[in-house]
DNA sequence: TTGACAAATGCAACCTTGTTGCAATACAAT
DNA sequence: ATTGTATTGCAACAAGGTTGCATTTGTCAA
């Protein structure tokens, strides 16, 4: 019963085969971001997770390891308009996010075959990259 | 010549009809919403921008007024993603912003007819109240 | 196994954006 | 001019995040 998550195994071998090395806190974060709840983190609710799985973890230590992991195309950085950070992994398509304005839920929207950064017109001289669209509501237990 | 940015006047007087008061940054923050910049300011920003024009402006005041702004409908608030609220003035209506990544310039881009929030499927209990869409990428003189 | 070296960590101090309590000031009605 | 209160300034605080640096730990080669 020591080894769960295992679909985190091939994203740390990758991680290894490059040179950084598999820390007892890097295995669970991977390891966080594969399990279950597919719901988006932020660096102060990952360190609480460590935290009741037993493992402290520096607040430094997590926001680096969520800079690194980004970095590494592990997870994506997601920015829902309230002031903080939150993460998922980078390997669920192109989509959405909804916000509670009460309890500050996120959840993610999925969406067939985004268009709109086409849609765009009227800016010239502007290079679009991305783009981020977040709906903002009150969810099923806050409504 | 003391007295420019004649479309704040009814903004202004509105506002002291409901028993506000039109102080020297008041005025000078409605007229400067209301001057030919249309570019989302910041707190930071129209802070110095007061400066410029003569006028020192606590930080504390400038949060407060933005705020005050907002509440009286004056203003809206927009969250383009960078760590940094920007405001501008509610008169436009529904659109959506663009972000230069490199020197955090905000755009404004029109929409003919959003529809977005009907678009929005599967998500059964959640009641949605608003949206935002951010572009991103790099402005005419960055790219 | 054992060393050695670099990657990762912890800590404290710092930064930015924004907020709060409270005393002092300045509008504007009288 | 006087007065009541909206507004302001100041200092202190708070959340989220970053940085420098000394210490620890993972990895690999001997
Ligand atoms: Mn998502
Ligand atoms: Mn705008
Ligand atoms: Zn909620
Ligand atoms: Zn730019």
């Amino acid at each position: 019963m020591k080894q769960q998550n295992l679909a985190a195994l091939p994203t740390l071998a990758a991680l290894k085969d490059k040179g950084f090395r598999l820390t007892k806190i890097r295995r669970l974060i991977v390891g966080a971001f594969f399990s279950d709840t597919t719901v988006p983190v932020s660096a102060a609710e990952l360190q609480l997770q460590l935290l009741a799985s037993g493992t402290k973890a520096n607040k430094t230590t997590v926001y680096r390891e969520l800079e690194f992991l980004s970095a590494q195309g592990v997870i994506v950085e997601i920015n829902a308009g309230d002031g903080r950070k939150r993460y998922e992994l980078k390997r669920y398509g192109h989509h959405h996010h909804v916000l509670c304005l009460r309890c500050n839920t996120v959840e993610c929207v999925a969406v067939e075959n985004c268009a709109l950064e086409e849609q765009l017109s009227g800016l010239k001289d502007f290079k679009v990259t991305g783009h981020t669209l977040n709906f903002f509501g009150l969810c099923a237990e806050c409504r």
